[in-house]
DNA sequence: AATACGATCAACCGCCGCCCA
DNA sequence: TTGGGCGGCGGTTGATCGTAT
């Protein structure tokens, strides 16, 4: 099967893009914007790429208010918490994130946000002792901000223990008070996430729901809620089980979504421009189809396997008196409300720009 | 100083879903 | 209703750079 390209490969220009190039696009979307076709583009300012390749180019690195390089800690922490909400959906962790470019969180999350939450455990390719601080100069100059981000300085990012599944009892509902599993999950991620058991320690892990528009806050402009304890939550119910269909979490509502017409109701309910109600809304035929949609699952976390190795063994997980497999983690929890992705293409936030944030684009050398 | 190797990140690839004729 | 075109997305690659030996 598979389509056919989307350009002449043989007559389009790859690899690295020069700054005439860059010049040559940037100024003809100023002055024009992109004229509603990115493939249509290159042959009308005499640029030898494919649309798609103009377009990546525009997205990630030429267009304003754009952000490289220095990720803050609350920038940290969001992404590991849609992370670990929502897997590697990057497009919509870079919507909550101004400035930044799905490529770029993708980029930072595969080279250093995992290993500042996993260290290096499980692998030592050439068998020298840890090699975290090898790039500490270049990082150090990337940016001051990345002071904070403690790769190098906080020695507790690279020794979490590996962590066990979240025990749960027979005689309640599995993973009930699923938030507060999930906080734990999180403060055994990196302890500097939660100063105490209620409130995150900046604000920042969670991103803010905010309740009168149905939209998730940037911690930054919306520091007060505390979502975990104010959202609602959905659990995607997929065991056989219970037939609860309702139980409360500290007193929230929880509710099963067992059928797929629920899960359209579900999606009505939380808006028609929401990424969770597109996906309940749309193509969504199976419950299992939603999870892989929706939620989390093995592969998509697979970065967090360490977490739950046992299971991932299909060994019991014997430190919790009782069997956890994948598909008990599979009573989802979404534990935050759905999130409001941007459609603009500009993801158009209102950007907190640092003097000296923008980056001049990498040229290869001549 | 030279080399090896790991880290970074820009860019590509290919699939998916939406839109429209 | 269907099929093609296109944009969008996530995964992957490979050139380049920095550091250790």
């Amino acid at each position: 099967m598979g389509r056919a390209p989307c350009c002449d490969k043989n007559s389009v220009k790859k690899g690295p893009w020069s700054p005439e190039e860059d010049a040559k696009l940037k100024s003809y979307i100023d002055q024009h914007g992109t004229g509603g076709s990115w493939i249509a583009l290159p042959p009308k300012i005499g640029l030898k790429r494919c649309g798609k390749s103009c377009r990546l180019r525009w997205l990630n690195y030429l267009r304003p208010n754009l952000k490289h390089g220095g990720f803050s800690q609350e920038e940290d922490d969001i992404i590991l918490s849609l992370y670990i909400s929502i897997g590697s959906r990057w497009s919509i962790i870079a919507a909550q994130l101004p400035g930044r470019t799905d490529n770029d969180i993708k980029n930072y999350w595969n080279t250093k946000l995992k290993k500042k939450l996993f260290g290096k455990q499980r692998k030592n390719l050439r068998g020298k002792s840890q090699k975290q601080g090898s790039r500490k100069g270049r990082d150090q100059m990337n940016s001051s901000m990345d002071s904070h981000n403690n790769i190098d300085t906080n020695p507790s990012w690279s020794e979490f223990p590996i962590l066990q599944p979240i025990p749960y009892s027979n005689d309640e509902p599995r993973y009930n008070n699923d938030h507060t599993s999930i906080r734990k999950l999180l403060m055994k991620l990196g302890g500097n996430f939660y100063e105490d058991d209620d409130k995150p320690m900046n604000g920042a892990l969670n991103p803010q729901y905010d309740p009168m528009d149905n939209s998730l806050m940037h911690p930054v402009y919306h520091n007060s809620i505390n979502l975990i304890s104010s959202a609602p939550m959905v659990v995607m119910n997929t065991s056989p089980f219970t037939n609860s269909h309702e139980y409360n979490v500290d007193g929230k509502a929880v509710c099963w979504v067992d059928t797929d017409a629920e899960k359209r109701k579900l999606g009505e309910r939380m808006g028609s421009d929401t990424s969770v109600a597109r996906a309940l809304n749309d193509g969504c035929n199976s419950t299992t189809e939603l999870e892989h949609m929706v939620y989390t699952n093995p592969q998509k976390l697979d970065d967090l396997e360490m977490l739950y190795e046992d299971m991932l063994n299909n060994k019991p997980a014997t430190t919790l008196g009782g069997s956890l497999h994948w598909e008990d983690m599979n009573n989802l929890v979404f534990p935050f409300p759905p999130l409001v992705v941007s459609n603009n293409e500009g993801h158009q936030h209102g950007t907190l720009l640092e003097e000296g944030a923008l980056n001049e684009p990498r040229y290869p050398r001549d």
